[in-house]
DNA sequence: ATTTATCATTCCACCTGGTGAAACGCAGTC
DNA sequence: GACTGCGTTTCACCAGGTGGAATGATAAAT
């Protein structure tokens, strides 16, 4: 078995102290996870100067961060997506020739794919992709699914996201309310330029053109059509093929809207 | 200042790329935080052995795991069944040698996915369903699960989710206070004809024998067995194997009942 | 004003535990 | 068979983490 690493041990004890019994003193934390004061105060030092712990002014004492990874997943939209849309995207993708990614909204503006049609042999990219979080700002996914919440929304989502990220995907959010409004007159968004994630996982560089799935007056998810860059020109793809990818995304934010019409309550 | 310690440094970063990112392999998340690939194997490790990373048995890929703090729901069953859950259901699987699945119950009637034994290698299924969520009425795992609990939550959680689901969901939900008996009786349950969840087809369409799992007088979640439905007939996996299924089942009940007793104070 | 108590924080000598280049093993592919 | 690209193991090295003891900082009690 691989070494394990005590301090990051140590750091998830803390971090689940915290977590489960809310605001901690240092010298509570050092008692309930039997470590000297010390030990604990450095990585609590470190953990606040990421944000994943804060520390409250006055009296020191720390709480779960900003920062700290939130997945704030309506767990019945996921669920009801994939259902309502795993035969719309099949079909889509027969139709067309190409690959289809279906993303359900996760909170905070993100997105995260939850169903495809990608197989390997066929399209030539790689297949198993369920589980990626899209960039916001740079994949068509996030970019379409960004620009049709509504501009309250929108703008919040924006924020959180713009002090988060970082390097390329920083400049890229900076860049996004100049692209919002085309993004909504065309309809669609596409994969930036020069984005592909992870070279190393894939085939080759994949091209995607995306449509958001909106359902009720709530947006739920985006859908896209992904291909070879080599193989085909983004603007064949668009003349051919947008309506029908345009079509089956309302198809499925109509079917969601009449079979789960309580999901559209909450707030996403 | 104080000192910052690296390694807490370097497993938020491992985190925050996992969270942001979605579902990674070891080389990308060491191309993504510029450090060597045994420094992340051994963060990652120790991160993984506390459920805050899971890693897919098949290609290895990690993602954020069930101990990951989440802000809603009491971890404390999910991570104990994970726990005493874990070596039962290899050994069931090396026994079988077919797919397990284990499942805890997240509230409400529902459960999620929380470990398996599935390697697409060597059960030609598809492997990756950690986090899904099954159907409460569909689904092996939801319908052994319901109908295992006692009656008076059992018709509290079909009523309301009877109400939220639809479709074809909702049609089996009108369907399955005629199917309890039987299954109260047999002792298992198995996965409906034509439910499989998503538009990715990784082989074959499963099939899946279900059961229990209860810990003192609560039923806490449920496990099963899968297989690729081309490749045995359920009747003859049922009459080699269910004996099998309940013993594992019962061992995990009785295990986290001697193991974690304060769990089962509170009703699910 | 002084004492007491209880925090968090700093110091620093000690040495463990983390490190990472290189080698290895194993699949899958050509 | 040779190759490529994974994850994993090894091991000598020494940076970096450690923690007991000392020091501040703050607030309450005498």
């Amino acid at each position: 078995m691989t070494k394990k690493n005590r301090s990051v041990e140590r750091s998830m004890e803390i971090l689940e102290v915290v977590s489960d019994l809310g605001v901690c003193s240092l010298g509570f934390l050092a008692e309930q996870t039997a470590l000297p004061k010390p030990t604990v105060l450095r990585i609590c030092k470190t953990l606040v100067a990421r944000r994943w712990l804060s520390q409250s002014k006055n009296d020191k004492r720390y709480r779960i961060g900003p920062r700290f990874p939130r997945m704030e997943t309506a767990p019945g939209l996921i669920d009801a997506l994939v259902e309502t849309g795993s035969t719309a995207i099949v079909e889509l993708s027969a139709v067309t020739g190409l690959g289809v990614d279906l993303a359900a909204s996760i909170g905070e503006g993100r997105l995260e794919i939850v169903d495809t049609t990608r197989q390997f042999a066929l399209h030539g990219i790689f297949p198993d992709c369920v589980g990626y979080r899209p960039s916001p700002f740079r994949s068509a996914l996030g970019c379409v699914f960004l620009a049709a919440l509504d501009t309250e929304t929108r703008v919040r989502c924006t924020a959180k996201l713009a002090a988060t990220l970082t390097g390329s995907d920083r400049a890229a959010a900076m860049e996004f309310p100049r692209k919002v409004d085309d993004i909504r007159t065309k309809g669609f968004a596409v994969r930036e330029k020069g984005y592909w994630g992870r070279a190393v996982d894939y085939g080759g560089v994949p091209t995607a053109i995306s449509v958001a799935v909106r359902s009720g007056d709530k947006t739920v998810g985006a859908i896209s059509l992904v291909w070879l860059a080599e193989q085909y020109e983004t603007n064949s793809v668009v003349a051919e093929n947008l309506h029908r990818l345009q079509k089956t995304a309302q198809v499925i934010g109509a079917q969601l809207a009449a079979e789960h019409p309580q999901l559209l309550l909450p707030s996403i």
